[in-house]
DNA sequence: CGACCATTTGAGAATGATCAACTGTTGTGG
DNA sequence: CCACAACAGTTGATCATTCTCAAATGGTCG
């Protein structure tokens, strides 16, 4: 289902993104003149691997998952987006080809900006060429952490690193809920949903209790050093 | 060792990497001028993961592999860099610290580019800009593609995406020459040097023939079902 | 309740890492 | 020119980890 325009609350979101926070208003304005809008139930294809693409996909709401498909049709995570992250940026300026399939992981809002807008402001901006620069060094460093992370870390070692990750800097013992269904977590950290579940089983020894989508942590040092 | 100014044919190698070939003579100046140029023996750091670094280092010749190093003192590959590509661009545009140790994988000219002065040209030429939007988004998806790789293929796949990639495109039997050792091809591959071993192994019975550094297909086909 | 989905658990197989021994190559110095 | 050291690569055996398939559990929503 498709709106032709961003409502005043998807404005709102669109504003809260850290890619847009640091635009000046004038250079948000110029590149979200025109974008559409558009829901999604779970699961939903939002572009497939090969298609052209000459969009940007900001995530208003939900949550997009990005893999690729094996010859045998075994599906690999490659990112993961949730609320006011760009998708699709490398696309607008390579080929104009998505290298992955996109899915709505949770019924999802997403606003789409036009490729050639964008990438003739950030010829005349350099301040959206700026923000892009930024953006893509930012992605550029989480996908060298992930690809580090698959080479050196066992599943439980990669969970404790992703439950740590959440833990606001210097508490001993903490609680949060995941954001996503653990089946989404599985993927995003290159483990099958029973590896997965395998891991937090051996992770309760070093203190973690999960209820349910809710993560408890007793113990950060046990943690820590897992 | 360090000589303060880049030869002339420093200059020529530079101007044939791909990030300076879109770029304008003038541009290329105002980035070249102030680099330093050093050369490496192989297993020379070049820095260290968690090193401040405002520089981006230009490979002039030779090899250079970055690594992150587990807990265990375990490395892992994130990227091999042959001559002509830039090193470090994401440092340089978000926290000036290196995410990853480099070292020398073989005896190398190293030039060094102020990030400082690359951030300002960056923000005053949009061409600079444009030139580093392109090599970043390039980054980008090599990085996905490792991802993907590691996780969907075994090591004989690998192995013969990674021959056929080098394959000219229609040829049905060709050779090539492995630009570097086979133990820095696995690292790569996200390999131990024993799997890459097997995994040619494997793939001899698919018409992979492997002599020193020289690989032979003979039937194209067969490598790419593989 | 019952259908549906997510998650857990179990058992087995597959993959790749590790350690150790062996082969082969290269380069150096006597 | 040979002997030898140093290094690169291979091979074998074993082990740890994770995947796969199958079945059981649990939760949610009509």
């Amino acid at each position: 289902m498709k709106t032709l325009r961003l409502t005043s609350s998807d404005r709102a979101i669109l504003l809260n993104a850290r890619f847009f926070s640091r635009l000046p208003r004038t250079a948000i304005e110029a590149i979200v003149e025109g974008a559409t809008v558009s829901t999604h139930e779970t699961h939903d294809t939002l572009f497939r691997q090969d298609d052209p693409l000459d969009d940007v996909l900001v995530v208003l709401s939900g949550l997009v998952r990005l893999y690729r498909l094996g010859k045998d049709g075994r599906e690999a995570d490659v990112a993961v987006f949730p609320r006011g992250e760009l998708i699709g940026v490398n696309a607008i300026f390579l080929d104009r080809r998505a290298t992955a399939n996109a899915q709505a992981a949770e019924p999802s809002i997403i606003a789409r900006l036009e490729g050639a807008k964008l990438r003739r402001l950030a010829a005349e901006d350099t301040a959206v060429a700026q923000a892009l620069l930024e953006l893509l060094c930012h992605h550029g460093k989480l996908a060298e952490d992930c690809l580090a992370e698959d080479r050196l870390l066992t599943a439980p070692q990669r969970v404790a690193n992703y439950i740590l990750s959440h833990c606001p800097n210097g508490s001993e013992s903490f609680s949060f809920r995941l954001p996503f269904q653990k089946s989404v977590l599985a993927g995003k950290l290159g483990l099958a949903p029973e590896a997965l579940s395998r891991a937090f089983s051996t992770l309760r020894q070093s203190g973690v209790v999960v209820k349910g989508r809710v993560i408890e942590i007793r113990d950060r040092q046990a943690l820590e050093q897992f």
